[in-house]
DNA sequence: GCAAGGTC
């Protein structure tokens, strides 16, 4: 019998489908990746019987990288990215083994069916998909490649789609291939250039990359295009009329001018004056209508992320890690849509009887199940997913507090969508007040409708206007002429900015939360009370320096003018190749011409930031001039050679000091000490080393706690006691400047393990532990206080064996169990090589002969 | 260390 392989773009979708397909008579299991799952059921195909295998992978499974060497920030120029930078696909997330799966499961299968989503990036994921199991697939003589389209997951959807299987659009996918490779070249480019050449020459950015995007920077651009309007804004006097009449014993009203405002206070003095010649106010007409809130439509992402940010005070970021926690709880649906029309076999109903016992809304659901639901209003159907809805039941204990938050209000809009629009009354009463208009206007409730369970949209409660008509008049109590001043607008909120993002096809659902991210993480924004975006310094810089040099490279409208090129190609009008060789070709010129024109960039840099050079405080001497180098405290964190004009790299994200004027024995360099917080992690690390590794099996980034010199008194080689109790090939290194709470800490992750506390000293020995082979500690108490038995001072054994020290090391036990009991002696190495005597170099060129490889 | 797009 054949074998038909299905793919969707994620583990949720294969199982809807496989559900329809199989008409719920599937079995399923996991795939090795434990991520994806398989489900399998009999069936026919093409008029043959045939066994299903339905599965999915978990979006794309390939990302575009350059090969290697040309990721060296140091080595290449960034023009180079434009065109002569050599990229590969990449497994996308290595971790999920994605191809190997899909090869797993396609092994022995004759057909495949592409159920990926029906959009341009589904119809490249195919491609991957098939890239990666066409090798391993059954040949046979018809066609065995197909494309399932279909626009909603239901049943006749789903089975319409199979009875008309097409072809992948092979265009589509290069369409997106290109992109991706725009994306990567552009980007990169920008953003090591100015990266590299700004770090290299201010000192207090305050930012460990200065990026550019074609949606991060138009993202940015608009927050600064608020700034400068707020900036440029001048207040303007303006003068209106403020009326107030009365009725009989009601208390006052207040009019609203006809004329709104005028500029000139001379005019308006007039118009006061003209009024002033009656003391009533005659009522001209009054009107009543009725009026309608409309009920919402279903709630797609980008709404619902609008609302959580300026009403539940959650970032973008944030609130689709939450709504992707309820999704895969099962409490809503698919999170990332654009539709906002429910399917037409959208169970209403059973959805909202759900809903009938939470204390909350239970009373509105109860009505509107018993007075039938109202019809929801038509929304779009963008053929990606049905709108975000709740799918079961919760209470507020079991969800945590943003996680309910957001429940309730999905929820709430839920049932909106099936309630009444809300009506209310709208009364207006004209006056005159000698030859000029007044008005007034006030509006009662008819019915809630949907504002019953949305209270923050219903119409506030107003005082009741007084009942009246034409020909009445009321007695003028104040009549007067006001100064006030127009006010700027407020910075961007983030609600407004996604609806800016959304309307210029910044980003897409999906991605509109990274890049609002990115532009907060890279120290171009900040979020302000109210959730309102006001530029940092640096991005303001930025955006007024590309207005400068090349308007295009912020303005919103540099992504769809690439994405009319792209159009092209998924259209099939025009040529992948050429398509990405013109536009690379003008990025590739504006990014000379950026190049060529930073001194003009510099000059705004200038203002706001001061040169590296007049940066930092003096900290550690530099070990080839030996000269005091500054430490630069803003991120990135380093430290700069004036003399030499040097920088060098630093951990980020902790505090540096000066390590006792100690000297690395390779270099020269005064060692520092870097410290994660007042009880964490702390090691020494030489600022020369850190970035220039001096053993072979050394990297980038490494303290002295991972140096492998064979006798510095600072090295793994010296400090290293026993591995890691938690990660693999991680060590535990005695932290000598930790007593008198002495401690050990890996060199890898982040466990420390506290150890012999108030000891006079602690050490490590030259000797192992005949067991497990760590190295023994040697470790020294004062007299008074000695916990050791029989009173002595001084004990030295293996901290994880020796009993004397099993109550004073406190991982003790963890430790034992976690290592089975011993059970793994002998098996890998300890990994810390530091038996045997390595031969000391006669002299230090000799030394640094050897070591520098 | 970089982009943007999928999704876990």
């Amino acid at each position: 019998m054949r074998t038909v392989l299905m793919v969707a773009e994620k583990p949720s979708l294969a199982l809807s489908i496989a559900k329809i397909l199989s008409k719920g008579n599937c079995t399923s299991r996991k795939g090795l990746n434990g991520a994806c799952s398989v489900h399998e059921y009999p069936g026919s195909f093409q008029g043959q019987s045939v066994r299903f295998k339905m599965t999915s992978v978990c979006g794309h499974v390939m990302s575009l990288d350059f090969i290697g060497k040309y990721n060296n920030w140091d080595k290449v120029d960034p023009a180079e990215l434009f065109s002569k930078a050599p990229t590969e696909k990449k497994e996308a997330n290595p971790k999920l083994n994605m191809v190997k799966f899909l090869q797993v499961e396609a092994r022995g299968c004759d057909y495949v069916v592409l159920w990926l989503d029906c959009d341009k990036e589904g119809e490249n994921i195919c491609f991957e998909v098939l890239d990666a199991i066409q090798p391993v697939m059954n040949r046979v003589r018809e066609q065995s490649v197909y494309r399932a389209k279909f626009s909603s997951i239901t049943d006749t959807d789903i089975w319409n789609a199979m009875d008309h299987l097409g072809e992948p659009n092979r265009n589509e996918a290069l369409s997106v291939d290109a992109r991706q490779e725009l994306d990567l070249r552009i980007g990169c480019a920008f953003t090591r250039f100015q990266t590299k050449y700004f770090q290299g020459k201010y000192g207090n950015l305050d930012s460990t990359l200065i990026s550019f995007g074609p949606c991060q920077t138009p993202t940015l651009g608009f927050c600064v295009e608020r700034h400068d309007k707020i900036q440029s804004f001048k207040p303007e006097t303006y003068w209106v009329i403020q009326a107030k009449v009365f009725k009989g014993k009601d208390s006052p009203l207040t009019l609203d001018w006809s004329r709104v405002r005028v500029f000139d206070r001379e005019v308006g003095q007039m118009f006061v004056n003209l009024a002033k010649t009656s003391r009533v106010a005659q009522v001209e007409s009054v009107s009543k209508k009725e009026k309608v809130k409309q009920r919402p439509q279903a709630l797609n992402t980008v709404e619902m992320l609008k609302v959580a940010s300026s009403s539940l005070g959650m970032s973008p970021q944030h609130t689709m890690q939450i709504a992707e926690r309820l999704y895969i709880q099962g409490y809503i649906s698919y999170p990332r849509t654009e539709t906002t029309h429910y399917p037409e076999n959208f169970d209403l109903k059973g959805a909202l009887k759900q809903q009938s016992s939470n204390p909350y809304w239970a009373e509105e659901v109860k009505a509107l199940l018993s007075t039938g639901l109202n019809h929801p209003r038509k929304g779009s159907d963008v053929g990606d997913h049905p709108p975000i809805t709740p799918m079961r039941a919760a209470s507020e204990g079991e969800l945590g507090s943003d996680g309910w938050r957001l429940y309730d209000y999905i929820t709430r809009h839920f049932i909106a969508t099936v309630s009444q629009d809300c009506k209310y009354l709208q009364t207006t009463i004209d006056f005159t007040i000698g030859s000029e208009a007044f008005s007034c206007s006030g509006k009662t409730l008819i019915s809630a409708g949907y504002t019953a369970v949305m209270p923050w949209q219903g119409i506030p409660l107003e005082e009741a206007l007084p009942a009246c008509e034409r020909g009445d008049t009321f007695t003028v109590d104040e009549i007067k002429l006001v100064e006030k001043q127009t006010s700027p607008p407020d910075y961007l909120t983030e609600a407004e900015l996604i609806t800016l993002m959304e309307k210029h096809g910044i980003g897409t659902d999906a991605s509109i939360p990274v890049h609002i991210n990115n532009v907060c993480q890279r120290n171009y924004v900040t979020v302000e009370n109210g959730r309102k975006l006001k530029p940092t310094n640096l991005g303001i810089v930025l955006v007024h320096g590309y207005y400068k040099t090349d308007a295009e490279l912020v303005l919103p409208t540099i992504r769809s003018a690439v994405e009319k090129q792209l159009s092209l190609i998924s259209l099939g009008k025009a040529n992948h190749q050429q398509v990405l060789q013109h536009t690379l070709d003008i990025f590739k010129r504006k990014f000379h011409y950026f190049v060529d024109s930073i001194p003009s960039m510099d000059e705004l840099m200038e203002v706001s930031f001061s040169p590296i050079a007049a940066s930092g405080k003096p900290l550690s001497r530099c070990g080839k001039c030996h000269r005091f180098m500054k430490y630069i405290q803003a991120k990135p964190s380093r430290l700069h050679c004036s003399h030499c004009d040097e920088t060098y790299s630093l951990p980020q994200n902790g505090a540096i000091k000066l390590y006792k004027e100690l000297r690395c024995p390779l270099d020269e360099f005064e060692l520092v000490l870097w410290t994660s917080g007042p009880r964490g992690k702390s090691y020494p690390l030489c600022p020369y080393c850190f970035s220039n590794p001096p053993f072979r099996d050394m990297k980038k980034g490494m303290g002295c706690n991972e140096c492998t010199h064979p006798s510095c008194q600072h090295s793994l080689n010296s400090l290293g006691i026993g591995q890691c109790v938690e990660c693999d090939g991680g060590v535990l290194v005695l932290d000598p400047t930790s007593g008198p709470k002495w401690r050990m800490a890996c060199n890898t992750c982040n466990v420390v393990v506290h150890f012999f506390e108030h000891a006079h000293r602690v050490q490590v020995a030259q000797e192992s532990c005949e067991a497990c082979d760590a190295s023994l500690v040697a470790v020294d108490f004062n007299k008074t206080r000695t916990p050791l038995p029989a009173g002595e001072t001084q004990h030295t054994g293996c901290v994880f064996c020796d009993p004397v020290f099993q109550d004073l090391v406190e991982l003790k036990h963890a430790t034992m169990r976690y290592r089975g009991g011993g059970a793994r002696r002998g098996g890998r190495g300890r990994g810390r090589g530091r038996r045997g005597n390595p031969k000391k170099p006669k002299d230090k060129m000799a030394a640094l002969a050897a070591y520098f490889v």
